[in-house]
DNA sequence: TATAAAATCTCTAGCAACTAGAGGTTCAAG
DNA sequence: CTTGAACCTCTAGTTGCTAGAGATTTTATA
């Protein structure tokens, strides 16, 4: 049994971000001690490390949730868990595309001064001011 | 002069939108009408177009601020404006790299399984628990 | 002009996923 | 048995909004 801060060395989790997990209902409610500090177990550890993991892919916490439940039914269909990934992974693919569109607008107002005059005179500014010197769309989505 | 619903209209930010931005600090206080309602001119229609189009762009509240804040003094130096757009552009582009590398992984797991089997064998989970399973690195910044 | 509907006002609270700090208790080493 | 590190709970703050309540004002129609 370790506790929260070694558990949180071995994961990299921060402690306060081990905690709230634990309220959030992704982690179990910890094992105390006679003083009410939190124990933590191999299976604690190995909890965590999955949450980690999902949360380093990008997943939400709801999803983690989703497929934390599934993964204590290794009985049941795992098309959920399929459809949470590739959601993610579409989510992760227009954030990219949309990224890549500011990224090609960015640089073309950023080469469009060099810094060195008076605002009054910056492409930077001017371009933000008016939405005609720009190229595409970007669009929130 | 027009309604704060008009602005909202003309520019596609919506209203309550448009009343956080005054209170934090993007738009001057607006003229008030006898019976209190906000009315804007050509004036607050430019700033907000401006604020929306840096938004659109990714530039956080704060950055913003700093840009009006010169473009409000066209005789200063740009040297901020410009700074501030290439700090957009190289965490822009930061997001792109560590997306790419979900994206790798996310696509990779997710044809590990086709979602038609149980938990207990999908590769997705499997590959969430285990670290090992994985190709490259993917922490967080 | 009267009335009703639409728009506006302020205020508070909520979202995601934490992080920081206060003030107090417990554990482990010496 | 002391002391200092680690732990506890609780509240509040972060970012950029969004939602809703309850009250008032504006605008369009009868």
């Amino acid at each position: 049994m370790i506790s929260i801060g070694e558990l949180s060395k071995r994961t990299k989790v921060k402690v306060p971000t081990i905690r709230y997990y634990e309220e959030m209902g992704l982690l179990p409610e910890a094992e105390r001690t006679s003083g009410n500090q939190r124990r933590y177990d191999k299976a604690g550890l190995e909890r965590l490390s999955f949450i980690r993991h999902a949360r380093d892919l990008g997943f939400s916490i709801e999803a983690i949730s989703s497929l934390i439940e599934l993964q204590d039914h290794p009985d049941r269909s795992c098309e959920a868990a399929t459809d949470i990934a590739s959601s993610q992974l579409s989510d992760v693919r227009t954030k990219i595309k949309r990224l890549k569109t500011l990224e090609k607008e960015l640089s073309r107002i950023s080469k469009g001064c060099n810094g060195e005059g008076v605002s009054e005179d910056c492409y930077v500014l001017a371009s933000l001011a008016d939405h005609n010197l720009c190229d595409g769309e970007h669009q929130k989505p």
